[in-house]
RNA sequence: GGGCGCGUAGCUCAGCGGGAGAGCACUCGGCUUACACCCGAGCGGUCGCAGGUUCGAACCCUGCCGCGCCCA
């Protein structure tokens, strides 16, 4: 290594510590405008939204997926000459966020009551000044190549005149209507929640059947919330069931309250589900509401909104619901009403989604979105193929949902929002006011005192972060974004409202071509993580300990489409090892001279290795475009690592030492070293952007891989007859290497050897690189060969190999080397005369498979012939 | 109850009609001037069970068992 290095391999330190240079590359990213995109730039448009975080959240390895799938999409397309963009931002997390604050006042034994609507939401802006949006600083240690520039927040301005637009377009088109129905409540959170902020799991409860009415009366009901029947008003049974066919258009006495109730027929009611009677309280079920309404039944209210029972002319006014449950119970079961129960007994119970109280379904004035028509659209733009899910799999569910989507209570009994823009006036006037209409004054107008569900906004973002419904050039321009990137767990919550929202808005056109859905995170025995079972991880501290680029190559190479990926600190320490590896890989080759500024030769003028690895390279290109095409992110990766580690750098480096070593062969090497690293840095560099970075501005000197175009030509054609050599090789090496280690030789301990046949196998140029691989030296004058090897080669030559051992060999220890050689060939040579001796197969098999059989056979064949020849020779033992 | 998906090496997962694979773990040998976060070699599987289709099944079909998710 006589050559001077180039002076910019000085700045490559002798170790990759992460820690230590991420912050400073990303830094210098901003800085540099790498990430803005541009209207202006005639590059095509190629636009990513993020699906907005909550302004209360902080990273967690849900999100490290999302951005790292996302950024490896945005920083390819970037490289690939795209105008890329990707809009960050958050959402305002109506009940998380004050619920923060309020648990803030509550320190102080105050409630926001305390200080009004106004200052309460000054404070919620305060703290969101101080506190929130800690993800977004935790998104630049992860490398989220983002435009901070274009940063929204759902209660900007501008996206808060996107809310008041669209309000008021959709109550223009009668789908937005405000009407008093069962609704989810949160007594704890005191308002009103869609479908989805209601988690559903098992709860020990109990079943208790009752007894109403009495003598030929007497109907027997069961439930698992018995202070319902405080507000029964009816009991309900298959029009069919003859069982209680006298009873139907009577009235029974309800046990407690003493009130006549009716029993009415309803089709809806299961005659073989338990006594085929049920109670009906039309005001905290909605089932019964429905009853009620076909019959026309009271529907009184029994809780209060913290879910005390109140009204019920009953001395269980007052009481919570649960203490109600069991004095309710009691008084019956005193009063001889109670038939059976069942305590306790399983059931599925509604939760709050944010703090997981029981949730009660309730009876009250709500505003709805109408959502039939706008769903069906959001089907339709799927299945026209206007915009595709990835994986194709989830399209049913996709599919099932938005047919059967129940209209969207959207109304929030909060403060922090977007306040719904609908005034009342003193006669009864309701007026939707828009966003540069004045609203109406004078006396007895007030608006509404309710917000609107975050996800009323969220369901904007495509639309409102590119500056909808002003016509704006990043509108124009990037509308519909190209991907949505999120987890199928999350697929109803945002994709399908953004969808509908999009196309409503957009007249007709969908927000996004494709939508690519990930699998969850799990622990590493396939558990999903959560705070109570303890094993969560926290993807900062993976940072800290083994860099972004490790955790983001693990979730790359973990990301198979449609399934869920397990992580561990061992997975992500084993891409911290690729990170290094390839760090040292490419401190050799700077070491070496390598760099692509030299010309790669002429293929006649390559070596096997050169030609091997150029082909490798083009191949691996290919395949990882084409993977990540199709967001088949595992795969793409995988192949990356496979290509970088087991070929590039445990054959190709090694063979290139003996051709540094050879001066017409040394320039055509640092040639092709540095072409492969560089090609290979750029491919990379979207899933790990930080190394790549370092490495690949030292190996080239150019300002930054994050600009650079993606590698279209790197590589050459495969050649064929050079990869065969090649495969010759590495066998030939790796079968010496194993009769070394299984004579017990030291790794160090140089052999001297004679090799035979190198010409008839095609390998007389290889032997430099045979001897460098396998510690073989040249005969000398006193060669005295004490042990033969052979090695079969692909293609049924074979070389032999004279050894020197300088002393008698381990005949056992060869005996089983070769006998397990003579198992395993005739174990083939079995499975092949086998099917060849089926007349069928021969016949029905396509000529290709028989032909491969014939040589698989014959190459067996050769392989007993050579090895059982070979253990004759062996003394025995 | 309805729908979807999964059961392949000790663990996590690829493979989805013609030679059972990877990473980690494990065993043995090595601090060989890119790398011990490494190198070399190796061990390890009636591909959940039972039928069927096929010349041929981990792969296609049916049933069963076990697990997970979504929706009621």
């Amino acid at each position: 290594m006589t050559e001077t290095l180039p002076s910019r391999t000085s700045d490559l330190p002798a170790k990759w510590i992460p820690g230590e240079v991420e912050a400073g590359l990303y830094q210098r990213w901003v800085d540099r405008g790498y990430f803005e995109a541009d209207p202006a730039s005639g590059k095509p448009p190629f636009c990513i939204v993020i699906p907005p975080p909550n302004v209360t959240g902080s990273l967690h390895l849900g999100h490290a997926m999302d951005h790292t799938l996302i950024d490896i999409l945005t920083r390819r397309r970037r490289m690939q000459g795209y105008d890329a963009l990707w809009l960050p931002g958050m959402d305002h997390a109506g009940i998380a966020t004050q619920n923060v604050v309020e648990r803030q006042l509550a320190v102080d034994g105050k409630t926001r009551h305390d200080f009004g609507r106004e200052l309460f939401v000054d404070k919620v802006w305060d703290w969101k000044r101080e506190s929130g949006g800690a993800i977004l600083g935790q998104m630049r240690r992860l490398g989220d190549g983002v435009d901070w520039t274009r940063e929204r927040f759902t209660l900007d301005e501008g996206l808060s005149r996107a809310v008041q637009t669209i309000f008021k377009r959709l109550f223009d088109d009668d789908l937005i209507h405000r009407a008093e129905r069962i609704i989810n409540w949160c007594p704890r959170c005191h308002t009103a929640l869609s479908d989805i902020e209601v988690d559903h799991h098992e709860d020990e409860g109990e079943l208790v059947s009752i007894r109403y009415g009495d003598g030929d009366d007497a109907v027997v009901v069961a439930t698992t919330r018995v202070e319902t029947m405080l507000g029964d008003t009816g009991v309900a049974v298959h029009p069919d069931d003859e069982r209680y066919a006298h009873l139907v258009g009577r009235e029974i006495e309800l046990p407690i309250v003493g009130r006549m109730i009716p029993v009415v027929a309803d089709e809806h009611v299961d005659p073989s589900f338990g006594t085929g009677a049920v109670k009906v309280t039309p005001a905290h079920d909605p089932n019964d509401f429905e009853i009620g309404r076909r019959h026309d039944l009271p529907m009184p209210s029994i809780f209060n909104e913290a879910a005390v029972v109140m009204n019920s002319g009953t001395r269980f006014d007052g009481m919570d619901r649960f203490v109600a449950r069991e004095a309710v119970r009691e008084q019956l079961r005193a009063e001889g009403r109670i038939v059976a129960e069942k305590r306790p007994y399983l059931h599925a119970v509604g939760h709050c989604s944010r703090c997981d109280t029981v949730v009660e379904p309730r009876l009250s004035l709500q505003w709805f979105v109408k959502v039939t028509p706008l769903a069906r659209a959001a089907g339709d733009a799927v299945r026209t193929g206007r915009t595709t899910i990835h994986p194709k799999e989830l399209e049913k569910r996709f599919f099932d949902w938005v047919e059967n989507m129940h209209d969207w209570t959207i109304s929030r009994q909060l403060w922090w929002g977007h306040r719904i823009p609908v005034w009342y006036g003193p006669d009864g006037e309701v007026v939707c006011v828009g966003p540069d209409d004045e609203p109406p004054t004078g006396a007895g107008w007030h608006q509404d005192e309710d917000v609107l569900d975050t996800w009323f906004s969220s369901g904007l973002w495509p639309i409102s972060t590119l500056g909808w419904p002003e016509q704006t050039a990043d509108l124009q321009r990037y509308y519909p974004t190209s991907v949505l990137v999120t987890g199928y767990d999350i697929l109803f919550f945002w994709v399908v409202r953004m969808m509908m929202f999009g196309l409503y808005a957009m007249d007709g056109r969908p927000p996004f071509e494709h939508v690519f859905l990930h699998g969850l995170i799990r622990d590493q025995f396939g558990k999903k993580m959560s705070k109570s079972r303890g094993n969560t991880i926290d993807p900062l501290a993976l940072i800290d300990d083994y860099g972004a680029d490790a955790l983001r190559f693990t979730i790359a190479r973990g990301s198979n489409p449609g399934a869920d990926m397990s992580l561990s600190t061992e997975w992500v320490a084993g891409s911290r090892n690729f990170t290094t590896k390839l760090w040292n890989a490419v401190r050799f080759a700077l070491g070496s001279g390598a760099s692509p500024d030299l010309p790669v030769p002429p293929a006649d003028r390559l070596t096997d290795a050169d030609r091997w690895i150029l082909g490798r390279l083009r191949e691996v290109r290919e395949q990882t475009d084409a993977l990540l095409e199709d967001f088949q992110f595992a795969k793409a990766t995988e192949a990356l690592y496979h290509f970088t580690w087991d070929e590039l750098c445990d054959w190709y480096i090694e063979l290139a030492k003996p051709q540094l070593a050879e001066p017409e062969l040394a320039e055509g090497t640092r040639a092709v070293l540095g072409h492969a690293l560089d090609a290979l840095l750029r491919l990379l560099h979207p899933i790990i952007p930080f190394v790549t970075e370092a490495l690949w501005t030292g190996l080239t000197g150019g300002e930054s891989v994050v600009i650079t175009p993606w590698p279209v030509d790197a590589g050459a054609p495969a050649d064929a007859a050079a990869t065969a050599r090649v495969e010759a090789l590495q066998r030939l090496i790796t079968e010496l290497r194993r009769f070394r280690t299984e004579q017990g030789l030291p790794d160090r301990r140089s052999v001297a050897g004679r090799l035979v046949g190198l010409d008839d196998a095609g390998l007389a140029g290889h032997e430099p690189a045979i001897r460098f691989l396998t510690r073989l030296d040249a005969p000398s004058d006193g060669f005295a060969p004490t042990a033969t090897v052979e090695v079969g080669l692909p293609g049924n030559g074979s070389v032999h190999v004279e050894l020197d051992l300088s002393g008698a060999i381990d005949v056992a220890a060869e005996r089983a080397r070769l006998g397990r050689d003579l198992t395993a060939a005739q174990k083939e040579l079995d499975q092949a005369e086998k099917k060849l001796g089926n007349p069928k197969f021969t016949q029905k098999a396509p000529a290709h498979v028989v032909d491969g059989i014939r040589a698989r056979r014959e190459a067996a064949l050769a392989d007993i012939e050579r090895v059982t020849a070979r253990l004759e020779t062996l003394p025995s033992s």
